[in-house]
DNA sequence: CGGATTTTGTTCTCCCGTTCACAAACTCCT
DNA sequence: AGGAGTTTGTGAACGGGAGAACAAAATCCG
């Protein structure tokens, strides 16, 4: 069900080309997947394609906005307004995707008071108070890592369910709180772990040229 | 063996505690795994444990750090330097993992000439020039995302076989390059998704109390 | 020195996701 | 209207990862 979103964009981007009517391989193709899993993603949704033409492209769009929840729009808290957190707060991109950065938080006198995007950052002390006014479940925690896990307690403590967190720390949570985690510094190394492969290949058997290669070492 | 970086950020953190010799259930914990996956993961690197004692932690991180290819440094160029790229070109944590940020690319002229962590913004024509002359083989894609895949075939095209693509696009490469995408608008959405299922649970069953709904909702 | 204890490395089983393949359903053209 | 062509929805086979469980190996302790 982690692939919803991206079927989504999938279809937003047809749209906007004008494209009424796909079938599940062009869907596929946009979304980089296989039409087969596509179309098995979709089946679990109802039945909203028909046999020998295809989905009607606005209408699975709603269908797959509705699945996910985007009918309404999301009030999100962001915590820790560093460098990562102000870009986040000035992402235009958030609010045209149902959600909408509803608190900014920080402890840092020097932040608390600054405005990004017309929402103005304030102490952590208040943040109970900001999601029951808001009425924010979900929370993003972008402040550094030995204090990320305090900052999700203090998240889950005041009502929040859901977590995205950026901190390179693993944080645990109550049963009932979900956590999602994205990690530059992983990501980076996974590509270093290929990068370092791709080399040794190439030494190990310098007769291969890149084709060859990228064969042996694709996942 | 995308948890590799997981035990080494855990292992990592046992050194700084001064933990010297680590069971595969303390790292498991450390790392929030299951610690039947963690040994099993580890026999693939080879038998760097001891029965009856565990693992030496700097050893096995040293052994690790060797495997994803993190005892030499990596040069990335980040092409695109809005809000994201900024937070990315000015963040620390970067050079102390293993990676330097040694590119910076944009088209915009505004930007071209800025200098962030002591690295000067270079138009992207130049961009094959600094792959060769810096030895880049990763690239980080920060731009819109219309523009992501022509940002890409110009990676790809100047020598990059690694790319990290923050842009809320799909983009095809050809075989042998890597792509990794990170995508903040899809980790949102599925948040959402289990929001809604937690709030509709709640609905359909209102004498349950949050407990159970948390153990109905677990994926 | 030998048994009790701890913990790794590995085997085995199970389960879930992926993919193939095909019948059913729909359109289009003659 | 009917056949040819397309495309969905899904049953079935496949593959691989996850976890339980256990034997082997090492330490500890009397
Ligand atoms: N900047 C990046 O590009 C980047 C990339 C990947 C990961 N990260 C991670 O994201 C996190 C933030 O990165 P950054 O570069 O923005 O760091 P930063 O130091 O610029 O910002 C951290 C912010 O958190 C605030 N903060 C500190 N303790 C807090 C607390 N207890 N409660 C609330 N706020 C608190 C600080 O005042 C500061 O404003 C770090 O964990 C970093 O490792 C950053
Ligand atoms: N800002 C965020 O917090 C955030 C979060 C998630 C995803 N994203 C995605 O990351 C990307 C960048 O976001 P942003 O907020 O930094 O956008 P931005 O508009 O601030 O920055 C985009 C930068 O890319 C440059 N650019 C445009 N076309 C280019 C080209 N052809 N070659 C090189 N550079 C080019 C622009 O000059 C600009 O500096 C977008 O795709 C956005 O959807 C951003």
């Amino acid at each position: 069900m982690a692939r919803l979103p991206v079927y989504l964009r999938a279809l937003t981007l047809l749209i906007e080309r004008g494209v009424a009517t796909a079938s599940s391989e062009d869907l596929a193709v946009a979304a980089g997947v296989n039409s087969a899993k596509l179309r098995k993603d979709l089946s679990y949704l109802g039945s909203y394609g028909t046999r020998g033409v295809g989905y009607d492209v606005e209408y699975l769009r709603y269908q797959i906005a509705r699945e996910i929840g985007l009918t309404q729009d999301w009030p999100v808290a962001i915590v820790g307004l560093g460098n990562l957190g102000q870009a986040l707060a000035n992402y235009a991109g958030f609010g045209t995707r149902g959600f909408r950065v509803a608190a900014l938080l920080d402890v840092d006198p020097d932040r608390i008071g600054r405005d990004f995007g017309g929402v103005v950052v304030r102490h952590l002390d208040e943040l109970a108070d900001l999601v029951d006014e808001h009425d924010i479940s979900i929370g993003v925690v972008t402040t550094p890592g030995p204090v990320a896990q305090q900052v999700a307690d203090r998240l889950v403590g005041s009502g929040v369910t859901s977590i995205l967190n950026f901190a390179p720390a693993v944080i645990t949570v109550p049963s009932g709180v979900d956590v999602r985690k994205v990690d530059l510094s992983i990501e980076l190394q996974i590509l270093a772990y290929h990068e370092q492969r791709k080399s040794m290949a190439g030494a190990l058997h310098p007769g291969l040229d890149i084709d060859v290669v990228a064969q042996v070492v694709a996942p």
